[in-house]
DNA sequence: AGCACGCCGACT
DNA sequence: GTCGGCGTGCTC
């Protein structure tokens, strides 16, 4: 991860031999170059293909590179060329995945050296393949001999005379690591070279599926059959079945000998999820996130590209692997804003999987229960097919979803839980069932401020208000990581006792709740308590064991969990995800409450969700409450239609930043100035801004934002590259862009 | 991304 | 008088 690699040439030594008329090739270096460089191949090496992993010098260091497609460029002098220094002894990168790269790079406006960076993120793979070690028995050794531990090392390893892992032997053996290394130590055991893991022996068989599952599953293996190019959208209600239809796609893959990629969102926390691909194929997938280090992760890499993984789940990163025989990909919750990286490289990575079927030849599934409107209007246009599953007969069917306003029956003063929720909590408690109560903010009070003065808590770096973590006894920014102590007075008017929290956060509805529901076992889950796959693990089986009555949780909460005695979910504030102004904030709000209403009632008993709201006839909750959510898109892509807005439009961010606001101001203006058409202005184009960012200072940035509207059809990305071109920009600030934005800070 | 070269403040 | 801050520019 991070750094570009210097690599270990294992080939010549550094210096530099004369080039003389020998070929050249072009070489993409994992930098932000403009684009290829070209380099001499050494005597006697043939003309490497494209593809071809190399070592090639680059000033004082040497870099892992791939030979590019195309013509070498031939404008550097030939005494200027440096010879290749190795061949890699790995897989070529494939030619569908060469032009993923220069695809990606085209679209995003990012040099291609920074997309191969992506593609060649395990250094350590592209050498000498690791030689593992394992552990064998030394000639001679008689079992019956040994102390007991030992005894029992022997005898796992006279019944299974192979290689075994220290770890593995020890655990099968069911003693401690030490006696392994004793062992090794006394010359008991013998290492000896361990065979490259096999591809897992994939098995199982088909679950029982419903009517419409097993339609709509023949209909994706016959694509992936005959390998017809093309994106479905498999879509239908929590419970209604998609994951188990696109695992006999991926089987279908698996079984032609191809291999399958599923992308998910947030891998790091869908154990659950992993364990469904266990048991369907009674095999663990390859696992791929960042989260995944290491020897590990080089092991994963080296596998993909040998063939080795049929199946790899992983997150957005996972789409830059090497497969040399992709035969299917799904994009699992493909509605999740978590698929747009952000930083370095934008690409969303749900659009450029469908980029990467298409250039390898190859179906794809988009998978949700809530779909894009991106991918609705793709379906609405013939682009994309769509498979509809209907609610499954016998399950709970979908929760009762109702609205409470908060204009009628607000909370009482200084709580945040309204008469009728804290009733419906207390009832479900009192049935001893679960309740969930949804509240998408960390900490305990979003704001803190001085009742003397007035004094507001702001943070130093970003223009935002600090909010109080009452465990942790502090303030902190949930953009830039400053925290602070909680002052005991003012520093403003050093009044004491005088600061009042403001709002509250899950922090602040635990207390409330503690106090309302005494006895009641409570569980927090937030990005504060949940650290990864593990403790998200802990909490599922606790939840699951009825040690846990209530859950007041972030986000986090609402993906893919499936808690059988949770009756009753609360949504805490139903309205928060749609201040702002943001484009897709109604699509945003909606997905989420659907998401997490959806955690209700999903074993025998229905469920039962309530929105507190201080709007309930904005379209959102209606659409919530009614469940019509084809009327819902309807008005929403109506709004966007007439907008000229994305799915029917296009968007593309310039974003100014800058540790000097003069500068970001100046850089912000000279790019208004240099803006494309006529007072930015065009056909089918119109730009907007500056405007400051909604977080105008960000880490200690000052940013500005333009924007790029254009009707669908514009080459936005030759407006951008001219406009840029143009632009004199102060060295003191930076300009990114963003292709289709998704989020607007 | 590194790494080198190149001009202005606080130390032996 | 030097060590060293990181701003700017180059690497086939």
């Amino acid at each position: 991860m991070g750094g570009a690699s210097t690599i270990d040439p294992a080939g010549p030594d550094g210096k530099r031999p004369a080039a003389s008329g020998r070929s050249r090739v072009p070489v993409l270096l994992p930098l932000p170059l403009a684009g290829p460089y070209d380099y001499a191949v050494p005597e006697g090496w043939g003309v490497p293909q494209p593809g071809t992993l190399v070592a090639a010098p680059l000033g004082g260091r040497v870099l892992a590179g791939a030979v590019w497609h195309g013509a070498p460029d031939g404008t550097v002098p030939e005494a200027k060329l440096r010879p290749l220094a190795a061949l890699l002894p790995a897989p070529a990168m494939t030619a569908p995945l060469m032009r993923l790269v220069d695809w990606v790079a085209r679209w995003t406006l990012s040099p291609p050296g920074a997309v191969l960076r992506m593609a060649l993120s395990v250094p350590a793979a592209l050498s000498e393949p690791r030689v593992r070690s394992g552990l064998v028995l030394a000639e001679g050794v008689e079992p019956a001999t040994l102390p007991k531990a030992r005894a029992r090392v022997a005898a796992v390893l006279a019944e299974a005379p192979v290689p075994w892992s220290a770890a593995d032997l020890a655990r099968a053996a069911g003693v401690g690591p030490g006696v392994v290394k004793a062992m090794r130590d006394a010359g008991l055991l013998v290492a000896v070279a361990m065979p490259e893991g096999a591809p897992p022996r994939l098995g199982g068989a088909p679950p029982a599926l419903s009517p419409a599952q097993a339609e709509a599953a023949a209909v994706l293996r016959a694509a992936v059959a005959e390998r017809r190019p093309g994106a479905t959208l498999l879509d239908g209600v929590t419970g209604s079945g998609k994951t188990e239809v696109y695992l006999e796609a991926v089987a279908e893959a698996v079984a032609r000998g191809r291999q399958a990629l599923v992308l998910l969102p947030e891998i790091a926390l869908s154990a659950q999820v992993i364990a469904r691909f266990r048991a369907r194929f009674g095999a663990d997938p390859h696992v791929w996130h960042s989260e995944v280090t290491g020897a590990r992760r080089r092991d994963t890499w080296r596998a993909v590209a040998e063939g080795r993984a049929p199946i790899v789940v992983g997150a957005r990163s996972a789409l830059f692997l090497p497969f040399p025989d992709l035969g299917l990909i799904v994009v699992d919750e493909e509605h999740e804003t978590a698929f747009k990286q952000e930083d370095g490289v934008a690409y969303h990575a749900r659009d450029m999987a469908l980029v990467r079927a298409h250039l390898t030849g190859i179906p794809a599934i988009l998978v949700s229960a809530t779909p894009s409107l991106e991918t609705l209007a793709n379906v609405a246009r013939g682009r994309h097919a769509r498979l509809h599953l209907p609610e499954r007969h016998g399950s709970a069917g979908m929760p009762r979803v109702e609205a409470i306003d908060l204009r009628a029956t607000p909370p009482p003063r200084g709580q945040f839980l309204s008469p009728p929720l804290a009733a419906a909590i207390g009832e479900t408690l009192g049935r001893g069932e679960q309740a969930l109560l949804f509240l998408n903010r960390r900490g305990f009070a979003p704001l803190t401020l001085c009742r003397g003065c007035g004094h507001r808590f702001q943070c130093p770096n970003c223009t935002a208000w600090l909010v109080e973590h009452r465990y942790a006894r502090r303030l902190e920014c949930h953009h830039c990581g400053h925290a602070e102590p909680v002052p005991p007075a003012c520093p403003e008017c050093g009044a004491e006792g005088s600061l009042t929290p403001v709002g509250p956060g899950v922090e602040r509805i635990a207390a409330e709740c503690r106090e309302r529901f005494a006895g009641a076992r409570i569980a927090e889950m937030s990005s504060d308590t949940v650290h990864g796959a593990h403790t998200a693990a802990h909490y599922a089986a606790m939840i699951g064991n009825r040690e846990v009555d209530l859950v007041i949780g972030t986000q986090l909460v609402a993906k893919g969990w499936h808690f059988p005695h949770l009756t009753l979910v609360g949504v805490v504030d139903a309205d928060l995800g749609l201040a702002g102004g943001d484009l897709r904030a109604a699509e945003r709000s909606f997905q989420v409450l659907h998401q997490v209403g959806g955690r209700a009632g999903r074993a025998d008993r229905p469920g039962r969700v309530l929105l507190q709201t201080w709007a309930p006839g904005h379209p959102v909750m209606r659409a919530l409450v009614s469940g019509d959510v084809d009327r819902f898109v309807a008005e929403e892509m109506a709004e966007r239609r007439a907008g000229g807005w994305p799915p029917f439009g296009r968007l593309a961010a310039l974003i100014v930043s800058s540790p000097d606001q003069a500068a970001a101001d100046e850089a912000a203006e000279a790019l208004r100035r240099a803006a494309p058409g006529a007072d930015g202005a065009g056909e089918g184009f119109r730009v907007l801004g500056p405007a400051p960012a909604p977080l105008s200072i960000l880490r200690g940035q000052h940013r500005r934002r333009l924007l790029l509207k254009a009707a669908r059809g514009v080459d936005v990305q030759a407006l951008l590259w001219a406009w840029l071109a143009r632009a004199e920009v102060p060295r003191a600030a930076r300009v990114d862009v963003d292709v289709d934005p998704v989020s607007f800070l």
